[in-house]
DNA sequence: CAGGGTGGCTTGCAAGTTACAAGTTTGTTC
DNA sequence: GAACAAACTTGTAACTTGCAAGCCACCCTG
């Protein structure tokens, strides 16, 4: 995670993000989620160890950040930062992949694609 | 990889090409690579072990064929169905985020984002 | 003020996956 | 027939994941 197999894109992305977890815990995010016992009830049962694992490596990494919402006791809330918040068109895309074909996966959940992100960048622009 | 976490498409998604190297073969084979021998080269340096069972993975996905292309000694080339060529549009929202979102990352390749799938998919359609 | 409950983690460990190196197979070229 | 090459396969150590249990701070109830 803390270096870069090399300097394509694709490759810095999938270093960041590319593993079974951490974009899933994105699309909660943009579900409205943000403290940990919701992402733990999400149906794919994220453990408790990973959870906690990827958040930190989340945090350090920019997708999103982490602040109290109470003392005593303290507890944070996680929310996306604008570099985060900026892969909901990966997010979206490959949900318009599955749901056309993987089978068992249902439709893309309006509440993901019907929204962009403030400079909305078109996929052949410079 | 055999069974879904949940019926998210998202979920889906990461469950087929959501690991450190499928979308880098699939990008590789974008730019036109399709012999063993080419995504070894590649700068990310996959090694042959890992590159073998993506291969076999992926075309049990249905990503990608395997076809010879000459006998004595039969030699394979991989090749992108549909199914595969549909993930373009993700690898090149990724390329977008993290050329503009990681540091040490090149700007995307003009041959991956010059290009167009079939019946192009607009975000917000149904 | 003891006992149970809850949110948010941490720890331990077995099982699975990855990285690195070396070896194998099939055929080709000199 | 020796060297070479493409495309894998095998072995093994290191790392990551999944599952279960434990822990700590605090509230709540009697």
């Amino acid at each position: 995670m803390t270096s870069l197999r090399s300097d394509c894109p694709i490759a810095g992305g999938l270093d960041m993000a590319g593993d079974r977890w951490t974009l899933l815990i994105l699309r909660d995010m943009f579900l409205g989620k943000r403290r940990y016992s919701d992402f733990l009830s999400s149906s794919e049962k994220i453990t408790t160890n990973i959870l906690a694992d990827r958040l930190a490596k989340m945090e350090r990494a920019g997708l999103i950040n982490k602040k109290p919402y109470q003392d005593r006791p303290v507890r944070h809330e996680y929310r996306l930062t604008p570099k985060g918040r900026a892969l909901l068109p990966v997010l979206q895309q490959m949900s318009l992949w599955a749901a056309r074909y993987v089978d068992g996966t249902a439709a893309p959940e309006d509440a993901l694609m019907n929204r962009a992100i403030a400079p909305s960048r078109p996929v052949s622009v410079l």
